[in-house]
DNA sequence: AAGTGGTCTAGACCACGGA
DNA sequence: CCGTGGTCTAGACCACTTC
């Protein structure tokens, strides 16, 4: 009896997959389940991608977000450090918790991994050339998942490290999110953190095809090098927050000073 | 025996940060002061390193890892997921938590980032040309973190995608660590997966340099390619499961239908 | 002193896989 | 059925930062 008693009681309290726990906006029963603290990770994603906190801001602490979402401190804290984890937040002991920036050496980097020989990692300027408007071709639109005859602008650069040219890079990106872009004045040398603060798009992850490849007479214009000299070609895909294609990125490197750099773990 | 030694040091029960902490073995004191999950995680990477257990053993469940490190389930919970997620540790819901062991698509792919265009990742075959000792060159030396003379042993392979050679590979070895290899008859392709099991040598982390070249008179010879073709050099430094380089490789890959292929996030 | 995230513990229940 | 890891909660204390 006692022990019927005691069940009854903790039901009522806050059971785990306890049925009313449905009735909560984050749960969902059947196929579809997800643990609370993912449920809490897509909800801060969607919230961030809402810009209800947008880049640099703070957000609340864990036990107010806990009683927002109706889940446990714990829960919401495995959330925060795996969004932690994954860049999209950032955690200082004594401060708050903090929505990542695409700003100085430790977010930006890691999507520059292009190094001098024997040197440590600096970031390019740049040289914007030109800003155009196109159809996609097949393979750009497939790339940036748009349409057959989807608009996309394209940014033409040349990108200086030590007062030499190093890359030239043709870039592709959605017209539909990046209209406003043909208005602007000035584009600043880093994109993605341009992309963050103008655009409310924020490079989550990046996929990286390198091919070598012979210097063009292209090539020799752009990069003052010799025709047929050995380059990188980068080609990549980066993605937004949500997952989505958000820019196609075509980078012909120098090899002869530089490098690509992977860490893998 | 060790597990005997391990418990006897264990002080009694013990509360967060008490002082009898400190005569733990697993605790210290100031400035070096790491958190108990850390430390357990370094205990059980160091004992694997020492073989109490082996790839693709099992290790005993969190409760019994608790009682014998003196922390709470919890604790030995966060380490083992964090040794999870770094890929030292497989678990398996249900089954238990074993060793990871470079073998399959799993845990060997992600080494082998050359992908043939427009294709699903696949292992190439491997052709060995030499085995030979040699002592280091001074480049070789300082990847190793080798004295000026020591000794390294080279092998010289080719691989083999779909009936074509794709890659050639120059790889260092230190001496001290893969002597047994030199009486080796059969030196099977998946080298990483070998070092593991023969010489108890886990590949961890991967640093790898990539630049463009042009395909010289040996590489003609090694590849079937054309003189002056553009090639891909792939300069890698592999380090183990306590951090120590243990591999020095060279590759040169050809890039007409070949990529290399980077995800950041 | 107050407020934040970081660490640690304890205990409950769930989901999975094998006997 | 049992044992495993996975999820969730609750509550304690520590360490850092700012005021």
């Amino acid at each position: 009896m006692q022990l019927i008693l005691l069940l009854s009681f903790v039901s009522t309290n806050l059971p785990y997959m306890n049925e009313n726990r449905f009735d909560n906006k984050l749960s969902r029963p059947g196929l579809a389940f997800q643990p609370l603290y993912k449920q809490v990770e897509e909800q801060v994603t969607q919230l961030i991608v809402e810009q209800r906190w947008k880049p640099g801001e703070m957000l609340p602490n864990e036990f107010q977000l806990a009683s927002e979402f109706g889940v446990s401190q714990g829960t919401v804290r495995k959330a925060l450090n795996s969004l932690t984890s994954s860049k999209v937040l950032t955690r200082r002991q004594g401060i708050g918790t903090f929505v990542s920036e695409h700003t100085g050496h430790h977010g930006l980097y890691r999507f520059y991994p292009l190094i001098g020989d024997g040197k440590n990692p600096e970031l390019p300027k740049a040289e914007l050339l030109s800003i155009t408007t196109e159809t996609a071709s097949k393979k750009v639109a497939e790339a940036l998942a748009l349409k057959a005859k989807d608009k996309v602008i394209v940014l033409i650069r040349r990108r200086i490290l030590e007062d030499e040219f190093c890359i030239a890079e043709t870039i592709y990106l959605p017209y539909k999110w990046f209209k406003a872009l043909l208005d602007e004045k000035d584009v600043p040398h880093t994109l993605y953190h341009f992309y963050q603060t103008n655009f409310n798009l924020t490079v989550h992850t990046i996929r990286d095809s390198i091919k070598a490849e012979l210097a063009t007479q292209n090539d020799v214009d752009m990069l003052n090098i010799g025709l047929g000299e050995p380059l990188l070609e980068v080609t990549r895909i980066a993605q937004s927050l949500n997952d989505k294609p958000m820019e196609y990125r075509i980078s012909r490197c120098r090899s002869d000073k530089y490098h690509y750099l992977v860490e893998l773990n």
